[in-house]
DNA sequence: ATTCAAAAGATGACCAGTCGTCTACATCTC
DNA sequence: GAGATGTAGACGACTGGTCATCTTTTGAAT
């Protein structure tokens, strides 16, 4: 077994048991034990428990940034519907069992400077690149200039990362729906009028 | 000591690890160390960790759900404003190190059957106050009455539970001025005529 | 190409400490 | 004195991490 393919091993075991369980109730032995691997290998390959944490964040939100098209022809709103789409249906393959890890390091490990910081940096990264693109709409007409779009984009973020907690805790889609309809009918639209969510039933 | 004064110590002691550090990291002796009382005691007034932990979090569930004026002459808006406003402050208070039990045991304890119940029923009496004063709002003309009052409620709630996400890992109060701001300027408004937010700056 | 010693990597048993819980004994109350 | 209540410290399980020993790889010499 080649050595980088046992370190994938366990960043992959790592990543599902953080998402599910959270970082503290994840220990160890489950991670080795769900890589097929001894524990005393564990540490040939990282330096710690904490170590692993931040890498297996790291690797989420860059898969999470993969997933937003910051440059291209195609209508802004569209690519940050496409964006969430994407998420959503992580989820929905995960039967909404899994949390999202700069959500839920927030939540757990915020006292650990470390994770803090680090959770902070891809929160923020996040947020950024969510602006950028709700600028593109801005400036094509698809969302109303008359927005922060730095506010929106980190509101939209906020309230992304609540609806995956929500969706947790009831097993259910629900969250993510209301998430998407206000998000792409009230917020992310053109100008004052907005249209009515009445009319979308 | 009378009985009572020391399980509410119990009860406040773990409250605030809770909120602080969450619940895997919060064990037993911090509590009692926290309470001053002998660890052997704890058993004599909670049957275990989960009990306890279960009624912090109705507490604290009660606690917020207090601070929403359900049924008022007042403004239904100026009511949701007062409640935020209120949560927001105690978060400023503790200089923004104090989480939200129910977003942060429906990340932390997603996979606990008990703590999932529980979190659910929480935040669904809260988001269903949040809808009963929406409601109001719409019916007084305050709200755009074409909005769906549930959706509208359950997102706010997630979009809050993000916000004190991100006020933990940021220590900062931007994520609820960015909150309050797309909430009251744009979503609880009286119609498709948002007040723009250039103009609030 | 082969051999061998040194270096690097792997690992199972072990470590000290922490965890939530329990219980024999101590203390209190009536 | 009897019964109720409180509790110190033991318990068994688990934690993240260490390390002596074994295995594998590497590179130099022939």
């Amino acid at each position: 077994m080649a050595k980088k393919d046992i370190r994938e091993r366990i960043v992959e075991a790592a990543s599902h048991r953080f998402h599910e369980f959270g970082y503290n109730a994840t220990g160890i032995q489950d991670i080795v034990d769900a890589a097929k691997i001894p524990k005393g290998s564990f540490y040939a390959h990282f330096k710690s428990k904490e170590a692993l944490g931040l890498e297996v964040l790291s690797d989420d939100a860059r898969d999470t940034e993969a997933t937003l098209t910051l440059n291209d022809e195609t209508s802004p709103v569209e690519r940050l519907r496409e964006h969430f789409n994407i998420l959503v249906s992580d989820y929905h393959r995960l039967k909404y069992r899994s949390g999202c890890l700069i959500g839920d390091f927030a939540s757990e490990l915020a006292s650990n400077p470390n994770f803090r910081q680090a959770t902070l940096h891809h929160h923020s990264e996040w947020s950024n690149n969510l602006e950028a693109v709700i600028r593109q709409g801005q400036a094509r007409g698809e969302i109303d200039a008359s927005r922060d779009s730095g506010v929106l984009a980190r509101y939209l973020l906020d309230s992304f990362l609540g609806a995956v907690l929500r969706s947790r805790i009831a097993r259910s889609q629900d969250a993510y729906d209301d998430f998407l309809e206000v998000c792409f009918d009230i917020l992310l639209v053109k100008g004052p009028t907005a249209s009515p969510m009445a009319t979308k039933k």
